[in-house]
Order: structure tokens, then C-alpha cells, then sequence
DNA sequence: GGTAGGCCTGTATAAGTATGCAACACATAT
DNA sequence: ATATGTGTTGCATACTTATACAGGCCTACC
């Protein structure tokens, strides 16, 4: 019963902007169900809908809500767990230090080592196995390294 | 003043989550801007901001038909116009410049600032949100860093 | 049977967001 | 200098969304 609700409003979104929760049971209800306002609050919750410009929106493709969202469910891999299971290596050259790790494992690693928000950490920037990580200076560059090398090597 | 103001908003959000606009409004006290839910209110509305599981995002998604739109009608964005939309700070470090923007937004970014052929930048490298410049040396960078910052804040 | 737990719902209301209005600041035009 | 237009803000409040609560309907298991 609920499931069918689900899906009408999924067709009932593709199809038309929708600006309230009052608009959309407006429109289920000239399809036959008719709920209260309340009702849709939580069915929005359940379908994880955005609310932007432009009305609500089905969580597809790359939007970010989606993204948050993922990020809030699972716990994120620690930045010890990511570079043990992808590191390869650690090298250092004036103030950046260069981590190689297996194919595909940059970007995660990056996004881990993002969330650390090192201080001495200006920006990371990943490519497909290689994170490049922008320090303050040589010293804090020296400092970075020696952490990781201290994680591959555990 | 309203400018900068969006671009702590921006900042704010790519750090942690916000769940509504008055745990922003108490975010940005911290940061010495004091202003109330209703303005807030209206620059969400600026910022084109969507609200989902996960709270408030920033549209670098390409769900949002307007948005997507914008960016795909016209010739490329100039560089100002790109900073302006995806820019979120700049920092200097050494002889490198680091361009943080919104997700995704760093390889247009790039891409313009290639297009600018500035002399003293060497070349770009661009992440998925960050945008590394490589400049001739410190003094220069600087000199970049400033200009780039001019933009953002304008 | 009867009881307990789970799920779904509407009601009432709390929590959160948008907006009309007036005040003010600043720029440009008269 | 005064007027006019544009833009920004806070206040108060209308509008919108979320949720505590209670009741109904299942199913499972004494």
C-alpha cells in the first residue's frame, strides 16, 4: 500500500515540478489517494528527496544530497584503513609529498585524508593512483610524510 | 559584503553538514558574521542551495535544469564568472597557488584559467575540487593568489 | 482467546522556512 | 542639495515541514 504511494509520487515528480508537500497531495489525490500532509513528510523521508529551486527531486545521478547522504550512512573508511589497503608508497620533494597507491585508490584515499583537515595540509589532489599533498612548507612536508610512511609501514 | 558572505556559506557547507538555517546562522557567529535566519533564508535562495537527507547542498549537481542550463547555453564562462560560481577560497603556498572550489568544479576552472594564459602561471593541475597552479616562483604566486582572491570576493 | 510488537495513519503542534514591510545605505540623476 | 532607484537587512508573521502521540490493523506467539 505504502510502496504503491511511493511510486506514484516518483511518476507524479518525473512529470511535474512539485513546490509543497500540500501541491503533492493535491495531485495524488486526483489519482485516487488521499493522505495528509504529514503522511508525504514521511514519504519524502523515505524516498530521501531534495527540496531545492525548483521543488523536490528524486535522489538521482551525482546530486549532491545523494552524495551527503552516503557519506552520513556508511562510516566513512579511516585514513589509516584506506592506506593500508591502497598505499604503495610515500615520497617527498620541497613542500609536497607524493603518495602512490594501487590503481584507483587516489581519490579515496585524497577524500580520507581530506577529512583529517591536517593543518599543515594546504589541499590534496588526487588523480588515479597518485595523491599529491600540498604543504605549508618543506619542514611540515618532512613532518607529513614521516605520518604516513609510519601507516604504510604498520 | 553580501558576496563574501555567500562564499562562507559555501565554505561552511563543503566542510560539515547544516541541517537548517539557523545551525548556519550559529556557524557563521563563529565566524564574526552575525545576521539572521531571514537573511539566510534569502541567500540560500541566492545560492540556489537544496535542502535533503544530509541538510542544506550546493548545486554543483546536474539535477538542477537551470543551473545546467547556464552553464551549457553560452560560450565558455570567463574566468571570473567561473570563480565566481565555483570558487570557494585560495590559498598560497611557496610558488603554488591552491584554487578550492565546489565539487566538480575545479577542471573548468582550470580550463579557463588555462584559457587566460596568465605568464606567470606555468601550468594547472586539477583535481575534483581543487585546482593546483604552478607559478614561475613565490613572488608571482602571491601575485596570483591576490587576483584570484579579488575575484572571489568581489 | 489474548497479548505483544511492528507498521501505518491522522491529529495537533512544534520546528523550520519564506516573505511583506519599513528602515536604512549608497549610487545616480535631476 | 534633493530626489529616485536599487539593494540589503531585521522584525513579525504567514507558510511549510517534521514529529510526538494515540489509535487501528496486522502477524506471531504464547
Amino acid at each position: 500500500m505504502t510502496a504503491q504511494r511511493l511510486n506514484v509520487i516518483r511518476e507524479v515528480l518525473a512529470s511535474s515540478p512539485v513546490a509543497s508537500q500540500d501541491e503533492l497531495r493535491r495531485k495524488l489525490r486526483r489519482r485516487g489517494i488521499h493522505v495528509t500532509q504529514a503522511t508525504l513528510s514521511r514519504d519524502i523521508h523515505k524516498l530521501r528527496l531534495s527540496k531545492g529551486p525548483g521543488g523536490y527531486s528524486l535522489p538521482n545521478g551525482h546530486n549532491v544530497p545523494t552524495i551527503a547522504a552516503a557519506a552520513e550512512e556508511d562510516q566513512p573508511l579511516s585514513l589509516g584503513e584506506m592506506i593500508d589497503s591502497f598505499g604503495l608508497r610515500v615520497r617527498q620533494a620541497m613542500n609536497q609529498v607524493v603518495l602512490s597507491t594501487v590503481m584507483g585508490g587516489a581519490q579515496p584515499v585524497a577524500a580520507a585524508l581530506d577529512r583529517e583537515e591536517w593543518p599543515e595540509v594546504v589541499g590534496t589532489i588526487a588523480g588515479d593512483d597518485t595523491v599529491l599533498l600540498i604543504c605549508t612548507d618543506s619542514r611540515h612536508a618532512s613532518e607529513v610524510e614521516t605520518r604516513l610512511r609510519t601507516m604504510l609501514e604498520v
